[in-house]
DNA sequence: CACCTGTACAACTGATTTGTGTTATAGTTG
DNA sequence: CAACTATAACACAAATCAGTTGTACAGGTG
């Protein structure tokens, strides 16, 4: 694991943070969610979520053009997949955060006895 | 490492999208870099990144409020430090990630000889 | 060929959020 | 009192999300 040029250039910050903040919105992190199970279709997605085509299409575009989604076409329909793996690890550290800050606050507010 | 449940609860995928959408802003990527280094007074980051004292007070309220800075007051100043380690590890994967794009392109661009 | 479906894209609206900046105020500490 | 910090209120600009509508393209089907 190489440690990170300090202090960042200003590029890599701006690109860190447009990459969080692709990942900052629920309905992306959804759609995240439900290609674990893998690929799935537009329509499969929008139907599962409940969310209009144009309004599927325009997060799958958004986090396929941050590297994070593929297409595979196939016949009428449209497959993505997630190819960038380490974006599943990025959820699941965030995942480790939020339950460790549930079990500080656990501490405090019950008390260790 | 726990998987996580499939499909993600709603309140959860509000938790991770919120957490990302903390990291997804620029200024708040450099207030983390400039707290790797150790702890910093608000001044101190107010004027390592010309910014103003209200403006990387909200900042670093945001930081605080999602639970991972912390502060410590000593006498007339108040020092904010990292206390979720786990930051700086997303920030390398992110980093990672980015690394990883941009080598495909490299292939594609400069094509594999 | 004509037609339907799935998808992408563009434009527009409306609502919401957010960051920055400014100003002012208040608390705390030296 | 002076310095450091937090907070609030306000203005302004910018981004963005959802929804809608329309369109265009490609593929499949009859």
């Amino acid at each position: 694991m190489e440690s990170l040029p300090y202090p960042l250039p200003d590029d890599l910050v701006e690109l860190i943070a447009r990459r969080f903040h692709v990942l900052g919105e629920p309905s992306r992190i959804r759609v995240l969610d439900r290609l674990r199970g893998g690929e799935r279709s537009v329509s499969e997605l929008a139907a599962e979520l409940g969310a209009g085509q144009q309004n599927v299409s325009k997060h799958l575009s958004v986090l396929t053009g941050a590297g994070i989604l593929a297409r595979r076409k196939d016949g009428n329909h449209v497959y993505y997949r997630i190819v960038d793996d380490r974006v599943l690890g990025l959820c699941e550290q965030v995942c480790g955060s939020l339950e460790q800050q549930l079990q500080s606050l656990a501490l405090i507010v019950g008390g260790p006895a």
